[in-house]
DNA sequence: TATAAAAGATAGCATTGCTATCATAAATAA
DNA sequence: TTATTTATGATAGCAATGCTATCTTTTATA
């Protein structure tokens, strides 16, 4: 049997649904290869429209602007994620354990999920990395927050602080210590690749040791005292 | 006695210092009060030309492009912000009353400082909390990290990390968490104001919560146990 | 006063971001 | 089957951006 996930997306964030054609799951597709290639900056539907053997007229029948092709790709991954969280925390009653799996997912680099056709989840990890905050920190934020474009990154963080609050019913911020944990996740990622002498795994590049810090500063604020 | 600071800039990141020159001056104060305005993306040098009053090309013989401008502010504001450190942690003995010292002076916004005369740090405050992280976020990060363009925000995190040391000798994760206290104190303040539901202080939308999450999660993890 | 350095004034050109139009192919309904 | 939507392809075009070049005028300094 050949399982198929299906992320409910933002129907504000396209002009034409990309799920739905040919040309749609392409677009996404290659938008994931040439971002995580080429960096967001540099990304243009002119060069997208060569890589798929298409035009860039075809491009905006589906996007309004590069940007929502960026948050559309974003979202879909918080969605994947909050999806792989609910799967590997499953039947797990203890929420310590819950909340280092979290962890672990949040600072591994993924493998392409073959459950999924046309989207490569590692390169789709690295975006995050790279070009994850990029989705907000504009002067449209408030703008797109009305249109709800954040709400899969908002589901994701109060999912993760209900499961610290489950840790620690009175510990004050949990969504800020959510928020906290998924950016370093990926900061700490970049800056170790980058910019290592910013972080203290420059020498090992190692993602396990990212996840060591993480604990260490989570379970410090939230443990019983 | 008028008191005037000098940060001194890495010359890679200019053609011409624009500290030499009255254009040059106009330049960082009004790119400033510019990309503080309309965001980085639209930033552009012929909007800065009209806004001073010159052309084009005039900007181009102090800078090849407006992501120098970008790193030449951002640079300038890490180092007067170690300046700001070094100036309010002097005479202070316990690491840990530094400590706390250096993140008030993080999630704190700053008042315009009159001893720097076309820079003003109010403005220069939110471009690092809505534009800081786009200065390495990019394909080109290795290059100018060989240019050194990154050296004031390492050594800001080398002093915040010294001073972790301090307080707690045996902690692994000094410049981690450095890193963690700087992008936080920014990221949460923008959440606040932006993304109020991503943060456990949307009500009040005061920095003095922020300064507080701070203090718990890194004394919690620095304490001596 | 000579002359070098900085700034102003234009021009130009490739790329980007976006819209519009018309023709054709494919899917669906009458 | 034919009619007709619907999706795609093929071009064109235009304003804005990013950058370089050249020539003149002003300002600073030797």
């Amino acid at each position: 049997m050949k399982l198929q996930i299906q992320i409910k997306m933002n129907e504000d964030l396209f002009i034409r649904n990309p799920e739905h054609t040919e040309l749609g799951r392409n677009i996404i597709k290659h938008s994931i290869q040439l971002i995580a290639h080429t960096g967001f900056e540099a990304f243009t539907f002119k060069k997208l429209a060569e890589d798929i053997g298409t035009t860039e007229a075809g491009i905006y029948r589906y996007f309004e602007n590069k940007h929502r092709v960026l948050i559309y790709i974003i979202s879909w991954y918080w969605g994947w994620l909050e999806y792989q969280i609910s799967f590997v925390t499953n039947n797990v009653s203890d929420p310590v354990i819950k909340l280092k799996k979290v962890i672990k997912l949040l600072a591994t680099t993924v493998e392409d999920d073959t459950k999924t056709n046309y989207v490569n989840e590692n390169l789709l990890h690295q975006i995050i990395i790279s070009e994850g905050s990029k989705a907000y920190l504009t002067k449209q934020v408030g703008e797109d927050n009305k249109h709800q474009f954040f709400k899969p990154y908002k589901d994701l963080c109060a999912v993760i602080g209900n499961i610290i609050l489950e840790c620690k019913p009175k510990y004050k911020y949990p969504r800020s210590l959510a928020t906290t944990i998924i950016e370093m996740a990926h900061f700490q990622n970049f800056f170790m690749h980058n910019l290592p002498s910013l972080t203290d795994f420059g020498k090992s590049k190692s993602e396990s040791e990212i996840i060591l810090f993480l604990n260490d500063l989570v379970f410090s604020s939230i443990k019983k005292s």
